[in-house]
DNA sequence: CAAGTAAATAAAAATCATTTCTATTTAAGC
DNA sequence: GCTTAAATAGAAATGATTTTTATTTACTTG
């Protein structure tokens, strides 16, 4: 058995486990929709993950692949993404990040900021209330649409 | 005549003049619709304007609310906020800001971080495309709701 | 390991947010 | 004041997402 092979059964494991603690059932549907937002790189909407899975589930429902997402992001087990957008975007990753989304193509890139990430937030911030998550998003043009 | 009277006039006329900038004619909708949203200190959706508009003009259509935030938005007149919701956010402020969000009420609250406004972007980001705007999106639980 | 049960799915319909269409009104140049 | 293109109101349409309902399925319990 190759390594590849040995990642992405601890890759589906960790989703198992996650899944049981989260007091959720392990099915088909939900496995590969997490297995196909996982393997993505361009953080897709649910309609986008939809016609990639239809592929080889044909008989998979729109609203099946909304209410999945929509039941893993409330476990945190993926993130949808903050955009300016109408249609909602979702990520696999669990790594601490941020986003350079283009305002031409919508396109959504990562990149990572580890100043940032290490710098605490102003008092501000923390007399608000209790902080969760801290992301940089950034608009521009990508090179591509310059 | 009093202060604020001043800085009122100040705001109108820099709207107007912005709007002629644009080739935007100034309509009493637009007018007004931009001053519900420079007085909100809430980040209102579109539809929350239009219920404080309706109270002075009964006739304000909600596609005229949506239509001319859109436009003010494009002329970069008001910013439309970048949020996870299915709803979009409004503000007028031009300052250079970031976001408080709370999970669960939905609050949105400013806040400045100047280390952060003057750091520069790492390379990759830089590499990527041409950079229009870097805005921090912090997502907790606000004092009130925990 | 076969049944029972609650959770999850498919399909359709409903809802919510936003946009478009069309006839009418109005701001701004002449 | 008159003209005209832009903007508005109201209604209808669209797009994204959610809900409803009947059916299927994962997982528990005997």
């Amino acid at each position: 058995m190759e390594r590849s092979n040995h990642l992405l059964d601890d890759q589906f494991q960790m989703f198992e486990t996650a899944c049981r603690r989260a007091g959720l059932r392990l099915t088909h549907q939900r496995l590969e929709v997490y297995r196909e937002l996982a393997r993505a790189e361009d953080h897709p909407s649910a309609e986008t993950l939809h016609q990639r899975l239809r592929r080889s589930i044909p008989t998979l429902s729109l609203d099946t692949v909304y209410r999945t997402l929509a039941t893993l992001a409330c476990h945190r087990l993926i993130n949808k993404v903050d955009t300016v957008e109408s249609q909602a975007r979702f990520e696999a990753t669990q790594h601490q990040h941020h986003h350079l989304i283009c305002s031409k193509c919508k396109q959504i890139t990562d990149f990572e900021w580890h100043s940032i990430d290490a710098l605490p937030l102003p008092a501000q911030a923390n007399e608000w209330g209790q902080v969760e998550s801290k992301n940089v998003v950034v608009y521009g043009l990508c090179a591509h649409c310059q």
